[in-house]
DNA sequence: CCCTGATTCGC
DNA sequence: GCGAATCAGG
């Protein structure tokens, strides 16, 4: 596989959008993460808009030799209205972002209105005593998605086990997750 | 150990 | 230009 310009603007748009640099290779596929970053450092967008920037490090960190007290003429601009309608001459027909559905795992369901079986819940209730609260940076592709605990309060964290190869989420709650929809369709003739 | 990005350097 | 190997950190 090559960087194609195709390929070079799902990368652009994938790394601002903040996803890892394993992800995006999995995504275009034919490269590795090694060559997603190799490419990201030679289009110069090295580091982004910070983030899940584990190094924070400036390192080489440009001493910055500016001792001239420049005025800095850097009044508020009006910006008026913005005359700025793209200076995209008629090369690039992708103003309709692609319909790159990345962002894989479906939302969990949330086991509410929904019947679950006691024993299934027990054992769900032993699974969240396991889980490894991993904040929604810490997950990856193999660690457990499913939320546990309020999204608006500390009390929230993802379970974080080890998930089955596919699944987003571990063992116990894929099997909440997918349920084949037939807990209790009962057919009483059973012998008829 | 899992992951992250950064850098180097032979191709 | 490319990316595997390596490095450095969480």
């Amino acid at each position: 596989m090559s960087w194609t310009d195709e390929r070079v603007e799902i990368l652009k748009q994938m790394w601002a959008e903040g996803k890892s640099a394993s992800v995006i290779a999995k995504e275009l596929g034919g490269v590795t993460r090694n060559a997603v970053i190799g490419k990201v450092h030679r289009l110069g967008l090295s580091n982004r808009t910070a983030a899940a920037s584990s190094t924070a490090k400036p390192a080489a960190e440009a001493p910055k030799p500016e001792p001239s007290p420049q005025p800095e003429p850097k009044k508020a601009e009006p910006v008026q209205a913005a005359p700025k309608p793209e200076p995209k001459p008629a090369n690039s027909p992708v103003p309709p972002r692609k319909p790159i559905i990345t962002a894989g795992q479906p939302l969990p369901p949330q086991p509410s209105a929904n019947e679950i079986s006691a024993e299934a819940l027990a054992n769900l209730a032993e699974v969240e005593k396991k889980a490894r609260k991993l904040n929604l940076m810490q997950l990856t592709e193999r660690t457990c998605k499913w939320p546990i605990g309020d999204p608006a309060t500390e009390e929230f964290w993802f379970c974080g086990l080890p998930c089955q190869a596919g699944k987003p989420y571990c063992e116990a709650h894929t099997a909440v997750a997918f349920q084949p929809m037939s807990s209790r369709r009962d057919r009483r003739s059973a012998s008829r």
